[in-house]
DNA sequence: TTGACGCGTAGGGAATCTCCTACTTATTTT
DNA sequence: AAAATAAGTAGGAGATTCCCTACGCGTCAA
């Protein structure tokens, strides 16, 4: 493949659980250097790393140097892209929530009789 | 690794231009058999069965035999996991596009100066 | 029934992913 | 200055991905 595009970037750094997780901690924790990310998990820290440069360079972390400590930062924007890329098919899940939904309005009715 | 989670998988799946590309035709062009979705891609048609067999396995799309022909159709309910799984992270980049907003709007101000 | 068609599966090759254990670099502490 | 700490890089093993060609299976047409 000649070169991967933006929205590639983000869904592949997405497709791992390691990844997500760790997207999940400096949402709910804030931004934190690697040592304190790295207790979360059994994995080495040089492989925690390298999950961090794929969501860097996805733009999904920023990394600012304080000592030789280094603070990640969770950069939401790429995920604004996934939202966009989502709207078009809402309709489509909508339409089987709502089937769903008459399906389910009707069983009270027949348990009634 | 021991097994992929639903989420796994889905995010996977997403993670690869030709099935993204798969979905959006079978969005807006509606159920089709393998054939007519192939006309879009350089890709052997075989390989193309295999992109969709991934997004079968991730719950994207189902597929209902109609003669010698195989009808895709999109499933959008799994695109609702991603959604659910975004909402957390939304504050995230409303709070940038809003400074950003900010910054925005003291531009024209200082012009009209 | 023979051949063509629509589609999946088998098997294989090149590239990439995900993990590891060294090792390097930069900074801080003693 | 020497040792310790924080984190990235190198190199490699094993699994997975993504593409291919060849082939098998079921269905329809001649």
């Amino acid at each position: 493949m000649p070169s991967a595009t933006d929205q590639d970037r983000i869904f592949a750094a997405l497709a791992n659980a390691t990844r997500r997780e760790l997207l999940r901690l400096l949402r709910d924790d804030g931004p934190q250097p690697v040592r304190a990310l790295a207790e979360h998990f059994a994995m080495s820290r040089p492989s925690l790393s390298e999950h961090l440069k794929v969501l860097r360079e996805a733009g999904l972390v920023s990394e600012r140097r304080v000592g030789r400590q280094r603070i990640y930062r969770l950069e939401a924007a790429p995920l604004c892209e996934v939202q966009d890329w989502l709207g078009p098919y809402e309709r489509f899940w909508r339409a089987k929530l709502a089937s769903l939904g008459e399906l389910l309005d009707r069983i009270p009715h027949e348990e009634a009789q």
